[in-house]
DNA sequence: GGTGTCCATACCTCCAGGGTATTGACCGCG
DNA sequence: CGCGGTCAATACCCTGGAGGTATGGACACC
């Protein structure tokens, strides 16, 4: 027997994300019958049940679910062989770094200069998502990452620590943190807090898209978040923050896909080590400067 | 554009590994014609040429070479897919452990017991395999392994330590080394050592194919060989070991697919992990037993 | 220049993947 | 209980593209 084919798992996914044969071929672009034969065909294939339909819902077996899980992957890969190889091809070699907005721990402008003075480095074009960047790297649309441990899914990628920060509040001036020295987790409870969804789980509350959003949420007192330290210096006039004692402290690190072990991604990779070892050196000559 | 098919990529890899349209598309079992077609259709698809051909030699351009790595890559994932799947649904749930013979650091009997004590735990099925542990993970033929960093490539699977184990030289009784209490690598100059080839490089010397090959070279005095300690258990009689002071320990680890993280496997690792905890204890209270 | 090698082109065939129309199972509702 | 509504499955047709054969054309070696 021969390998899947990539059209059989995108089809598969499509239907095992909706379960509705109806929309998901619809959101194929075709119609539902060749739709049902094609999941038919698979399961034949592989000799498995992935789907039970009761002619009013479907929904995925055990193996159903294994597949679904590897088939995003398998195609994520597929995607990513076909966008790396491009961007290998057409001439103009540029990194592509993906990073949340300000949330560089300030040694991003540092890393930059010194990759830039690298013999033959090429340009590096920074792009900004607020919460896809393990995906980005997974599917080649980014070369390297700044990330946070221990709140993403590093799996497929390799990392290395670039430096450790403790967390703070942001809070509005006003707020009745807002003039304490520090704080505990215990002393935010009642308070919103942001909620990150891992993987797409709708829960109550509000939660934001992107940095700037967040931020006006905090300054409307509609809620308040623990970000790492280094925000600090982004923050508008009408924010402050104060260190949370036992929270527990996030880690920045610079994160690659595993395999592609690229003379740019290494030597962007070795730059960013080096210059935050630096920073942690300095910053621990002179602490607290703020 | 929509992806990239897994065919389109299997006959690229096939063309890449030799080098020649001819040999690819008899070892895809098809004619060379529609290879070639293929192969320009992909370049056109992505836009990028990924082989210089001179009607008299074919080789990669640095695009091909990208897509080569990412290919492959993206190959095992669709077949990983297809076999967990199938392993999912296929009732009768089965823990596939890949090992080396004789690199089970003396703790798998204990691992075994101890795993099969659980309640619902599978059936474990373990299966040998000198030099593809890595790649069976990948691809899906088994669930976990034990593997010796910092030996072999780690890429695409999630590791937990199991136990840091010295180094021993594996000699001939009658071996000028035998008599010796213990040896630095330096005394091993001069002597051949089995190549390990990390990447299908064809190095001189011989290339052991399995353990009991090695075994046989080496009481054949042909060569010797640095293994962690743990082989003393499984030393046939004519062999010997003498420990190897300055050899960088091996760290016995168990490996898994990065994302892949059902059930079974976690507890599978987990059971590892505090046998290996309890072992460590254990030798360390009574050294050296033999 | 002849010959062998090897990739590309031209042209044909055929099946698999896709579309339309319809059936059949199951539910809710009057 | 019958009626319409919702979906997936089935039946049937049709077209594009994957694959085959024959041949051309570039290049090296003798």
């Amino acid at each position: 027997m021969d390998t899947l084919e990539t059209r059989q798992l995108a089809y598969f996914v499509a239907v095992a994300e909706e379960l509705h044969f109806g929309r998901a071929a619809q959101r194929l672009g075709m119609a539902q019958p060749p739709l049902s034969r094609a999941i038919k065909q698979l399961e034949r294939r592989l000799g498995v049940t992935l789907l039970d339909r009761t002619s009013r819902i479907v929904t995925l077996t055990p193996a159903g679910e294994v597949l679904l899980r590897e088939a995003r992957a398998a195609l994520d890969a597929v995607v990513a062989a076909a966008r790396r190889t491009q961007r290998a091809g057409h001439s103009d070699p540029r990194l592509v770094l993906a990073m949340k907005p300000s949330a560089d721990g300030g040694l991003l402008p540092a890393v930059l200069n010194a990759y830039a003075a690298r013999p033959g480095a090429p340009e590096v074009e920074v792009v900004c998502s607020f919460r896809e960047r393990g995906a980005m790297l997974r599917d080649g649309r980014a070369d390297v990452a700044l990330m946070h441990a221990p709140y993403e899914d590093f799996s497929g990628l390799a990392v290395e620590e670039l430096l450790v920060e403790d967390q703070v509040a942001v809070v509005p001036q006003w707020h009745r943190l807002a003039g304490l020295g520090a704080v505990s987790m215990a002393d935010l409870a009642g308070e919103t807090l942001p909620r990150w969804p891992r993987r797409a789980e709708s829960g109550s509350g509000p939660v934001p898209e992107d940095g700037g959003q967040l931020m006006q949420l905090i300054a409307l007192d509609r809620m308040i978040a623990v970000l790492p330290e280094s925000v600090r210096g982004h923050l508008r006039e009408e924010l402050t923050c104060v260190p949370v004692v036992d929270a527990t402290p996030t880690t920045l690190v610079v994160a690659w896909p595993e395999h592609s072990r690229s003379r740019e991604v290494a030597s962007f990779v070795q730059t960013a080590t080096t210059v935050a070892a630096d920073h942690r050196a300095t910053t621990r000559a002179t602490p607290a400067t703020r």
